[in-house]
DNA sequence: GTTCTAGAAC
DNA sequence: GTTCTAGAAC
């Protein structure tokens, strides 16, 4: 029913049409069909996201002869649910928390409209940009315009899409006069003129986040409490206070490693008068510490002048009352924050401003050197601790997984260890002597002022001896490389990180080219540098055969904790093939390998299983892996980890990108290879819920989310004990 | 101002 | 694979 141009639009809008009680589809029919009589436009401002629900107001359209038109506001998921969840004014009260879960609900069945529905015009808007261009499209219509039919703006539009919109497009230049659609995308509506139903397919869209759920504060409860003991409150001593180098990420022997701290502290401190040496740690149960203090007692010295602590480093002062000058950080050889542990600690403590300081001092550090740094006087490390210096140390390494790896070697790795101590106290010697001159100068000085000190002397003073410091912490600094060893520097670090640290050091690069190479013809992929970790773990695993990280050597297959795992328990059956890279390479007679490595995984999913009842376990595979080598996942399904940390991380656990082990092999078996979805756009996909696929605007939100979720898993994850629970493992042993 | 993502560099 | 960081989003 086409009523006369000019006249304008009525909006019909579910959430509005019940003064203020909930309204009806009957009732927005009725209303439709009213306005449609008296010759109005008509906008159906509804959530129509399902065929059926919309099949109606189509019907009324076409009854009348209007042109019917849909503009589908096709948001991704997690623009809908934030804007939902953050709107406060919501005509219908969907907002808040309940929004999250009404929006999920209707993501879940929504259907993208077709012409076949109806509709003559189908206008796709997946951004705010192609909502404004359609809200100003059909604010601009006027009377004796038109829109032309079709589909407009489906991002992936099939041949078939074509053809229909070429047939349409043909058929809507004979069709010029006809009435056409007009829209508005809220109440606040310009100056409709035509006389046609409007169809929306309303996703509102609003503001901020999902789940009010409180943000969770990594303060772990068992930190230990600062130490109570009462230290020496001697200022007159200039203190340094250090964590022990090299026995946390670095994986040094604790033993040995206390051997080394209390040989160059007690050698130290007795060579040096008025500094104090204090080994910290966090916790009262720290094993070096007790090492030290033990080892420690055994020697002549005197013991205020280096002894252990309990506390923060970052807070020993207030926390701990416990005044150092100087803090020694365990650093990483870029010298960069981050990472964990005491580096992370100390440059959050510091702030930017130490960030800046180090940048000026140095860029690399090697094992065994140090480079002192000046903290400025604006940093709350200096502010409220009184640490005038933080000394970077760099020690050896025998995590085989971390840069320069010394394989196990402690005749290296105990000559390094003693460098990267002594290079440190001599630092701190060197800044100690600065202390000392500089209360000197200022007992003589105000000596020689007879009690009087001008505000200028004093400045001049001060100013005095922060240049002779820097010239001197310069001359003390022999780590800083200069700008070409740099360069080299870096160049071989990133060599040696896969050498060293993967054991392969005696693998020429050539070879590692070749490799990749002969790769290539299999798989038409080359490997980054960075990527060559497990296949140096598959070929030479007995190098490693001492890190923690190794949990199984055989013939087939090397079982590795993941460096990074995604999970509370995530560790990785890497096969030794050589050759074999990624599932792209296996063919039928690597099914042998494939079932073993299987077994392999359900071993360990096993063990922790017994450990902890209360995982789950999937077994899979990477379609296109990120590390050369064929390796299995074998991760539990809670995914709780700080490594857990983008979208790439949880669409390639979560998404078909993961393939489980019992398809693959099934595959394999049955047609020779195992099919590959290489789709990037699978990592790229909203955030949803594993168990519930209910989606998430941002990470830390999905996170809070998979928390609490106890829906249960999808039933494809129950079919072929894909999902492994201790009741499923019962099951199989019984 | 803070949080979060995404892309480049490694 | 991670780290770093600019800038978008909030």
């Amino acid at each position: 029913m086409a009523a006369a141009a000019g006249r304008p639009w009525a909006r019909v809008c579910q959430d509005t049409i019940g003064k203020g009680k909930a309204g009806t589809k009957i009732q927005c029919l009725k209303a439709a069909a009213d306005a449609l009589k008296e010759g109005k436009s008509v906008f159906i401002d509804r959530c129509n996201l399902e065929r059926e629900q919309r099949s109606d107001f189509v019907k009324l359209g076409c009854t009348v002869q209007a042109d019917v038109h849909a503009v589908f506001l096709d948001l991704p998921a997690k623009v809908c649910i934030s804007r939902s969840v953050s709107r406060t004014s919501h005509e219908g009260n969907v907002q808040g928390g309940m929004a999250a879960m009404v929006v999920n609900r209707m993501l879940k069945n929504k259907q993208a409209p077709l012409l076949t529905e109806g509709f003559s015009r189908i206008t796709f808007c997946t951004d705010d940009d192609d909502i404004k261009k359609a809200v100003d499209m059909y604010s601009a219509l006027g009377p004796s315009h038109s829109l032309a039919s079709g589909v407009f703006g489906q991002k992936s539009k099939g041949p078939v899409q074509t053809g229909i919109m070429k047939f349409l497009k043909k058929a809507d230049t004979s069709s010029v006069n006809k009435s056409s659609g007009t829209m508005v995308t809220s109440s606040e509506r310009k100056t409709g003129q035509q006389n046609t139903t409007l169809k929306q397919e309303n996703l509102e869209a609003g503001g901020a986040c999902s789940m009010q759920v409180e943000k969770k504060l990594d303060n772990l409860k068992e930190k230990e409490e600062q130490s109570k003991e009462r230290v020496s409150s001697d200022t007159s001593l200039c203190t340094l206070a250090f964590p022990s180098i090299s026995t946390a990420d670095f994986q040094f022997d604790l033993e040995k490693a206390s051997e080394v701290i209390v040989d160059a502290a007690t050698d130290f401190v007795q060579k040096h008068d008025n500094v104090r040496l204090v080994l910290v740690d966090l916790s009262q149960k720290s094993r070096i510490l007790s090492l030290v203090k033990d080892k420690a007692a055994k020697k002549s010295f005197d013991s205020s002048r280096f002894f252990t602590f309990v506390g923060d480093i970052t807070q020993l002062h207030s926390k701990g009352g416990l005044q150092c000058n100087v803090i020694a950080n365990a650093a990483n050889w870029r010298l960069k924050p981050g990472g964990g542990g005491v580096n992370a600690a100390i440059f959050n403590a510091a702030g930017e401003a130490l960030q800046h300081a180090t940048k000026e001092c140095a860029d690399t550090l090697r094992p065994g050197n140090s480079v002192a740094v000046p903290v400025p006087s604006t940093s709350p490390l200096h502010q409220q601790e009184g640490v005038t210096h933080v000394i970077h140390v760099l020690g050896p390494n025998m995590n085989p997984m971390r840069p320069d790896c010394l394989k196990n070697d402690y005749t290296k790795g105990c000559k390094v260890l003693h460098e990267a101590y002594n290079s440190l106290f001599e630092n701190f010697a060197t800044i100690a002597q600065s202390y000392t001159g500089k209360q000197n100068d200022e007992t003589s000085s105000r000596k020689s002022a007879s009690g009087v000190i001008s505000p200028n002397d004093s400045k001049t003073k001060r100013e005095g001896s922060d240049d002779s410091e820097r010239t001197k912490k310069c001359k003390l600094l022999p780590s800083i490389l200069t700008s070409s060893q740099h360069h080299e520097r870096r160049g071989t670090n990133t060599l040696s990180y896969h050498d060293n640290s993967m054991g392969s050091s005696d693998a020429p690069n050539q070879a590692r080219e070749e490799d990749n190479k002969k790769n290539a013809a299999v798989t038409n992929k080359t490997w980054g540098s960075w990527a060559q970790s497990l296949y140096e773990v598959a070929m030479h695993p007995e190098k490693y055969k001492n890190a923690d990280s190794i949990l199984e050597i055989s013939d087939e297959f090397v079982v590795l904790k993941d460096l990074y795992p995604k999970a509370k328990r995530h560790v990785l059956v890497i096969s030794r093939t050589d050759g074999l890279d990624s599932l792209a390479d296996v063919k039928k007679a690597h099914l042998p390998l494939l079932r073993s490595l299987h077994s392999a995984g359900l071993k360990w999913a096993h063990k922790f299983l017994e450990e902890d009842a209360s995982l789950k376990f999937r077994l899979g595979y990477h379609s296109v892996p990120s590390m050369r080598q064929l390796h299995l996942h074998v991760i539990s399904q809670d995914f709780n980890s700080p490594s857990l940390k983008n979208k790439k991380h949880w669409n390639s656990f979560t998404s078909a990108f993961f393939l489980d082990s019992v398809d693959v092999m099934d595959e394999v078996d049955q047609h020779g290879s195992a099919t590959i979805n290489p789709d990037e756009k699978l990592l790229a996909m909203e955030l949803r819920c594993h168990r519930c696929r209910s989606a998430h605007p941002n990470i830390p939100k999905l996170k809070s989310h998979i928390a609490a979720c106890k829906s249960p898993f999808p039933s494809h994850l129950l079919k072929k004990d894909k999902l492994l629970s201790a009741s499923t493992m019962r099951a199989g042993c019984s």
